[in-house]
DNA sequence: GCCGTTTTCGGCCCGACTGTTTTCAGTCG
């Protein structure tokens, strides 16, 4: 059992019981446990292994930590069951829906009977639900938006998600007796945002064995196939997984094969055609007429198949990362040799948002300041809410100053990096910002963005987004659509036309690397680049752990082709601040 | 249910917005 599974089932008591009406604070209780176990690096089931004290987590107290130890020791929790007794589960992916909370939900199951998606789009649809008490038409409406947004992702998951489940099942599969190699492939390894499964790929004589693990191991819900080279099962936690397994002569073809994307295998083929060449799973072979028309995929002379670059040369191309294979102009610039330089995580010098205590952050300055210097960063900022975001303990005028004694206070001691003094400023409804121009004036990075309205008419959303980014003290626009994945979609603006204004403004837009957020995705940022918009990447830690979700970021940065000159984070602290606008 | 330089009980982040309402419950973040 994943922390990921873990935090499911907590945060599944916590909506239950607020479903059931039980004390808020106990709701709070398994909701914050939750977001502990989720945030958390290290396995809980190793922690419970390891017999370490659960209860040093935040929010983890004797009787979650004996939830935790139930859950990985049975694979259930009875408290769980028990309350599904009394309210059916299926009710949990309803508060979900924008406009639903727990109080709407148990009224919509008490007074029409709905228990499902289904249910409740059927009695939306035959308008009983604005009927009720309470509820009105655009409610209604807003029901079956949410539920027709929903049907749209449901079927993928988060990246962040599925390497939870895919890092445990490549060690056991590295166990496997003959494997040689064992690798993620697919959209997986490209790093796209979300996946719909995972394809694995090991390199084997003798396949058999290696399948026969595979279907064995422990998390395995079903089995879908299983064949001589090929298998499929769905884990428990509802991944699908695919497994190949490959002779070592092939292993780079397959490589390719299955890293796709589909879009670049074809062009790939399309080049071999025009080559005389044949690509498949098996490698690229030199083919005359009657050969290309053969089944046969090792007719022909055979030229490459071991390695992925070596599968790339015999096409005339470089080696092209991962990341990149979307056939959106990868192959062209590996045939010129411009392919680009894609940024690394460890050329970053900087983390440019992040929280403390002084508003929704979960760790103190000072212990933000000690990660970052553990990360080996140069420089960071301190980015804090404003006032607006009154849930977040927002900073006025007052809080901030007194921040900013803490801070130099802090500096004081504290030379081994630099603090630079920055703020999160909320984008009122009109544009204005949530902060008075005297004191952003004041402050090293300030760091713009959209909390509240998404849901503006969309010129509307553009002209207040606009007078942000052309406000002097401006630097960063960050998470500039406001998307949430699988959960709210982007906000309805024109993105072109702010990228132009951030780029004659010389305002950057940041990449939050936060695995719900990865916002702007990565074509919106490749476009950020091509308009000459300086780019930061930032994760928007919440607590010293977050800073590691840098390297989603990195993958995003890496998806949109670019490179460190690109990112403004690369820089030197002085090169910096010289070239945010001042 | 968790937590404790208010320490074992009594707090626990709270203001704004939305859609539905004539005074506010529910939701959001």
């Amino acid at each position: 059992m994943e922390n990921l599974e873990i935090a499911r089932a907590l945060a599944d008591v916590a909506g239950l019981l607020e479903i059931s009406g039980a004390n808020p604070f106990r709701i709070r209780a398994y909701e914050n446990a939750a977001r502990t176990v989720e945030a958390h690096a290290v396995p809980l089931r190793r922690m419970v292994a390891e017999g370490a004290a659960l209860t040093e987590l935040p929010g983890i107290g004797k009787d979650i930590a004996g939830a935790i130890v139930e859950l990985v020791e049975t694979g259930r929790l009875a408290r769980l069951e028990a309350l599904k007794q009394e309210i059916p589960g299926s009710l949990l992916e309803l508060t979900r829906l924008p406009g639903l909370g727990a109080k709407r939900v148990r009224r919509l199951w008490q007074e029409l009977g709905v228990q499902t998606l289904d249910d409740l789009e059927r009695a939306a649809r035959a308008d009983e639900i604005k009927e009720l008490e309470g509820f009105g038409a655009t409610t209604q409406q807003k029901i079956l938006d949410g539920i027709a947004v929903r049907r749209r992702h449901v079927e993928r998951i988060k990246w962040v998600d599925a390497a939870q489940f895919v890092e445990p099942l490549l060690a056991y599969l590295r166990a496997a007796p003959g494997a040689q190699r064992v690798e993620v492939a697919g959209s997986y390894r490209r790093h796209r945002e979300t996946v719909r499964d995972v394809d694995l790929l090991v390199m084997a004589e003798d396949s058999g064995p290696v399948v026969e693990r595979f279907v064995s191991y422990a998390e395995v819900a079903r089995t879908e196939l299983a064949g001589d080279t090929k298998a499929t099962v769905v884990l428990k936690s509802g991944l699908q997984v695919d497994l190949r397994v490959v002779s070592p002569a092939s292993y780079g073809a397959a490589l390719v094969y299955f890293t796709g994307s589909k879009e670049h295998n074809v062009a790939l083929r399309k080049r071999a055609v025009g080559r005389g060449l044949r690509v498949s799973e098996y490698g690229v072979c030199r083919v005359g007429e009657a050969e290309a028309a053969a089944d046969d995929p090792f007719a022909g002379e055979y030229l490459a198949g071991a390695e992925e670059d070596d599968v790339y040369e015999a096409l005339e191309l470089r080696w092209i990362p991962p990341e990149v294979r979307e056939d959106r102009g990868e192959i062209e610039a590996a045939a010129q040799g411009s392919l680009p330089a894609l940024i690394t995580e460890n050329q970053l010098r900087g983390d440019l948002q992040m929280h403390s205590t002084w508003s929704d952050g979960k760790d103190s300055l000072e212990a933000m300041l000690d990660a970052c210097v553990a990360r080996g960063y140069e420089y960071f900022a301190i980015t804090d809410h404003s006032k607006a975001l009154a849930m977040t303990g927002g900073l006025d005028e007052r809080k901030l100053r007194a921040q900013w004694e803490e801070i130099d206070e802090i500096v004081s001691r504290r030379t081994e990096i630099r603090v630079l003094r920055g703020m999160e400023v909320d984008i009122l409804i009109d544009g204005q910002l949530d902060l008075e121009d005297a004191l952003l004036a004041e402050l090293d990075l300030v760091v713009v963005s959209v909390h509240s309205h998404f849901g503006l008419p969309a010129a509307e959303q553009t002209e207040r987004i606009l007078r942000a980014v052309q406000h002097p003290s401006v630097h960063v626009l960050a998470h500039p659509t406001g998307r949430l994945i699988n959960r709210r979609e982007p906000m309805e603006f024109d993105l072109d036309e702010v990228l132009r204004a951030a780029a004659a403004s010389g305002v950057a837009v940041e990449l939050n690397a936060h695995p719900d957020r990865l916002d702007l995705k990565d074509t919106q940022l490749r476009r950020a680049k091509e308009l000459g918009v300086p780019v930061v990447i930032s994760t928007d830690a919440h607590r010293t752990e977050d800073l590691s979700l840098m390297r989603h970021g990195i993958a995003q940065a890496r998806r949109a082709w670019l490179e460190p000159g690109d990112v403004l984070n690369t820089r030197s602290v002085d090169d910096l601040l010289a070239s945010l606008r001042s």
